[in-house]
DNA sequence: ATTAGGG
DNA sequence: CCCTAAT
């Protein structure tokens, strides 16, 4: 269910909101701030989504799965574990955590420095760190040698479809104190030491985080416990009464209902320990590692246990995605709003020039085992566009997850980890803010047409829809021609589609392209569906929440990233500003129709009112962004129709405009002639 | 915290 | 949208 949940953001082209700027949220008001860390939230969300669906794997992990099949499996990687990190210079040693029960993941850890922060060796990793595994893949270094021997090994693993195999690599780190939730070094080893060796592992869910790590670095990104409140959020359906009275009329409010993204977040449920993570905590020191982290590619595996628990069909296709072409995904400015901040300055295509890197593995088969995944509203609608068609038969399908594509970080060794955290952040942001869009594979090859109805491009209800596969990619436009893109970083995988429900036909926000174009780094993504979840309630959001809620469709996520973004790490100037852009979100006709009521009956100058009238519940509108809408919505009402830009507004709304403008403003040039006069009476 | 304006 | 200055 939590993921469920995230997924709705994912898939509905949930933008993460930015991270405000420190300075700017200072300034706003409670309320605002509170949003945006709400939003924070919801971008953790999505990071946890899409970074590690170990989320689902702990939950859904079969607490008891220790057969002796499953250690016999363990045993074998275990030692290919060790084999494998003992050809690193520090001596590592696997740990398996058979903590009894939900988490029997492999740990890798140095014993001679680990910092296991903010947890006991007792705990879980997992559990504390769902982000690591995901993230892990940035702090690690390239080993083209070890990858072979990883991949083999996740191969074997994944023939034998061994549970869930993660392994953690920890390392030694000396900055670690930035976090304040992390237990002395000392405890830390000494719960190390207590529980050494640990034999039993396995899982369900095939993690194998294969690093080489020469200076291992950390990643404490607790996650928040995701969980939850599978309550889904109830948006208001409608609501906006417009009434076209003039300016000074009575009061007929009008809200603009908004269903907004922060508030429907209410499933975002995260202790307020979430924020610690996001909100960077000044950082400490300076951070002049050069250490050059980038991880190469995850792997997918399929989980035997998914495949068994879910009723739909043991088998799982997973569609993997050779991972050829490490998308560099050069961010520009509005794709990583970070204020002033160079970017990529290097990062070279094959960042091979010692470079570390690293192989992580990673079953994405987010198979909910409880067969709980239920729907998300990320399913795609089936339809068909011959809408014409007497009877359409629907396709139905379920996506039940994402992940975030491969990214790639370098930072310095000095960095701390809170500064490593942030930038993974950032990174992540980044990429989910700039939106991605969505692909459409069949039979593996990428469908782009958009045209084509589902029929028509072979995707029908009696066919088989394993072969049918999303994939979130980057949005092409940001990324420059230069690093070739890869292509889909993710690949989702549909599985027989399960009949329980029907969705309405395409409601044209499932973009998908089709084209068959076996060519991989065909970068021409089709339109993803972007976040238009702006607060106007609009008919298809409402459709969309509610077929949402619905039973799931069927979905076997496979999928094998390819990959991403380089974030450079931060260039050592000003680095430590997390401030990101807001996302854009152009006001809707309905939002102006509110706004040019409000206007005129408040007046211009009254932005506070105005917000609090009709936008109160548009949380990501603030009295400024009325303001500046107001402002350019008196530009645009005096230029020409043909130099305006954008979603057309109606001229009847324009003319309002106008009318309103010029009344307030006569209104407010009366009001300064009355005070001057006052004034001149008193000085008189 | 708001408002007003420039960028 | 952002940023600043001035309230």
């Amino acid at each position: 269910m939590v993921l469920q949940k995230r997924l709705d953001y994912g898939f509905n082209g949930y933008q993460v909101p930015p991270v405000p700027r420190a300075t700017r949220s200072a300034r706003r008001r409670g309320s605002f701030k509170k949003k945006h860390e709400e939003n924070q939230i919801c971008a953790f969300d999505l990071l946890a989504i899409v970074a590690g669906k170990l989320l689902l794997d702990k939950k859904i992990a079969p607490s008891s799965s220790n057969t002796s099949a499953d250690k016999d499996q363990c045993a074998v990687i275990n030692s290919a574990v060790k084999n494998k990190w003992q050809d690193v210079e520090k001596s590592l040693k696997v740990e398996a955590c058979d903590q009894g029960s939900s988490d029997n993941n492999i740990y890798v850890s140095d014993l001679s420095h680990v910092h296991r922060q903010g947890c006991s060796s007792k705990e879980s990793l997992v559990t504390q760190n769902d982000l690591n595994l995901g993230l892990a893949s940035a702090l690690t270094k390239p080993d083209c040698a070890e990858r072979s021997n990883a991949e083999r090994l996740v191969s074997g693993q994944t023939k034998n479809e061994i549970g869930t195999f993660a392994s953690k690599a920890e390392g030694d780190s000396s900055e670690y104190r930035e976090f304040g939730d992390c237990k002395s070094e000392a405890a830390t080893k000494r719960a190390v030491k207590d529980e050494p060796h640990k034999s039993g592992m396995v899982q369900s869910s095939t993690v194998v985080n294969m690093c080489n790590l020469e200076d291992p670095v950390v990643l404490d990104a607790k996650p928040p416990a995701l969980v939850s409140s599978d309550s889904r959020a109830k948006v208001p359906s409608c609501g906006n009464r417009i009434s076209n009275s003039s300016y000074p009329t009575n009061q007929d409010d009008l809200h603009v209902v908004s269903r907004d993204d922060d508030e429907n977040s209410s499933g975002c449920t995260h202790p307020i320990t979430t924020k610690k993570f996001f909100r960077p905590a000044p950082r400490i020191g300076d951070r002049r590692i050069r250490k050059f982290l980038a991880s190469k590619c995850w792997k997918v595996a399929p989980r035997l246990k998914d495949a068994t628990v879910s009723n739909s069909d043991g088998n799982f296709k997973p569609v993997f995605r050779k991972r050829q072409n490490c998308y560099r995904h050069q961010r520009s400015e509005r794709i990583y709003p970070f204020k002033k901040r160079k970017h990529f300055a290097y990062s070279s295509p094959s960042n091979s020039d010692g470079g570390m890197s690293c192989e992580f593995v990673s079953d994405f088969s987010l198979k909910g085992s409880n067969g709980d995944a239920s729907v998300s509203r990320s399913r795609m609608h089936g339809g068909q566009r011959t809408s014409f068609l007497p009877r359409d038969s629907h396709v139905k399908l379920r996506i039940k997850s994402f992940s975030v594509p491969e990214f790639l970080i370098e930072i310095p060794e000095s960095s701390t980890v809170g500064s490593l955290k942030r930038t993974v952040m950032e990174a992540v942001t980044a990429i989910l803010g700039s939106g991605l869009h969505v692909g459409v594979l069949l039979q593996g090859k990428k469908v782009r047409e958009d045209n084509k109805t589902l029929r028509q491009t072979g995707i029908s209800h009696n066919n088989q829809l394993d072969a049918l596969g999303f994939c979130l990619e980057p949005n092409p436009s940001q990324t420059p021609p230069s690093l070739s893109p890869g292509d889909s970083p993710f690949l989702l995988q549909c599985d027989t589609p399960q009949p329980i429900r029907r969705y309405p036909p395409p409601t044209g926000e499932v973009h998908q392209d089709i084209c068959a174009d076996p060519e991989p780094h065909v970068n021409n993504l089709g339109n993803y569906i972007e976040s238009d979840h702006d607060s106007a309630p609009s008919p298809t959001d409402t459709s969309m929440d509610k077929s949402t809620n619905s039973k799931a469709l069927v979905a076997v996520p496979a999928m094998n990233v390819e990959a991403l973004a380089v974030v450079p790490a931060h260039q050592k100037s000003k680095r430590s500003e997390i401030a990101q852009r807001r996302i854009r979100r152009p006001f809707s006709v309905t939002e102006v129709e509110a706004l040019v009521h409000a206007v005129e009956k408040l007046g211009t100058g009254r932005w506070r009112d105005v917000k609090l009238q009709a936008f109160d519940n548009a949380k990501h509108r603030t009295y400024v962004d009325l303001k500046d809408k107001w402002k350019t919505l008196v530009h645009t009402a005096r230029i020409s129709p043909q130099q305006r830009r954008g979603a057309p507004v109606p001229q009847e709304l324009l003319d309002r405009v106008l009318t309103a403008h010029a009344y307030w403003s006569q209104q407010q040039a009366k009001q300064q002639f009355k005070h001057q006069q006052a004034e001149t009476c008193l000085l008189l």
